[in-house]
DNA sequence: CGCAATTAGCACAAGATTAGTCCTATATGG
DNA sequence: CCATATAGGACTAATCTTGTGCTAATTGCG
């Protein structure tokens, strides 16, 4: 299916909802409720983003979180790897050495270079470019012809 | 983890072990040798690719498989698309309908836009090319700048 | 003709992953 | 000191993936 899990899907819809108002704190449960997505998964979502550096957060009472960056300067390519781990297209990429057809394996290098190239689609878009509509060639595929 | 399944890995290791010689008749066997892939798996992917017109079947002694089309008209994903179902990157994008955020949802139309440029590079990657070693710029992005 | 080889099409079981919830601890503001 | 919020795990249920097996149909060949 080549698709990213719904983790991922729903903690683009959060982080989105804070692009609302960059700066502003928010309390998880307020991103609950704009986003329909329940508050445990919501809490979930957040506390993985801040361990990883991209939300920074506040406990207690007032409590919440906002980004620790530019929302110019996250890309789609952050939150996926965060919450669904490293963008690899087969399996082999991953565990290196673990395959025993490894040697002999005539297709690993080029799903490297498409996973690499999937990848940078990714990275190259931002929150902010997220956050409006976008077509096709807004994408910026920089690297290749 | 945004990976194809190992269905369709083994499935292009197989495709790729008949590029070796494109008009040839395969036997399921002897690929799952070639390939180290499990006879039975080796089967079901056979059948798929077949049911879907990618190869042609013959039946019986001295049976087997082999391509329905030029070796440079099939692309990585068709392989995909038939082992693995649909490229979609998130769950909205296939059932639509399904999902109550829809009417207020801030991100599917740009998932699906993202959708589509990663489906047009494994769309635009034969298995010819899949077949000798490959550079990201051999990858041909023609759609976008 | 009859047997061996080989694909076709399901059905099914086990394992892995995902999705989702809950609980306890810690911190903070009022 | 209490209500509010986050931190960090543990845990369960459901779903999907992976892999196997069985039976039927087809074909070549002796």
């Amino acid at each position: 299916m080549l698709r990213i899990s719904k983790l991922a899907d729903y903690g683009t819809k959060v982080a989105l909802a804070m692009v609302e108002d960059p700066e502003r704190l928010y309390a998880a449960s307020e991103l609950a409720v704009a986003t329909k997505v329940s508050l445990p998964m919501v809490s979930k979502i957040l506390k993985q983003l801040a361990k990883h550096g991209i939300l920074k957060s506040q406990r207690g009472s007032q409590g919440g979180y906002q980004f620790a960056r530019p929302v110019a300067e996250i890309s789609l390519a952050d939150i996926v790897r965060i919450l669904d781990g490293e963008i690899a297209m087969t399996e082999c990429e991953q565990h290196m050495g673990c395959c025993e057809m490894e040697s002999h394996c005539n297709v690993k290098d080029n799903w490297s270079v498409i996973s690499q190239v999937i990848y940078d689609v990714l990275q190259n878009i931002t929150l902010q470019q997220m956050h409006q509509p976008m077509l096709a060639r807004d994408i910026p595929i920089k690297f290749y012809k």
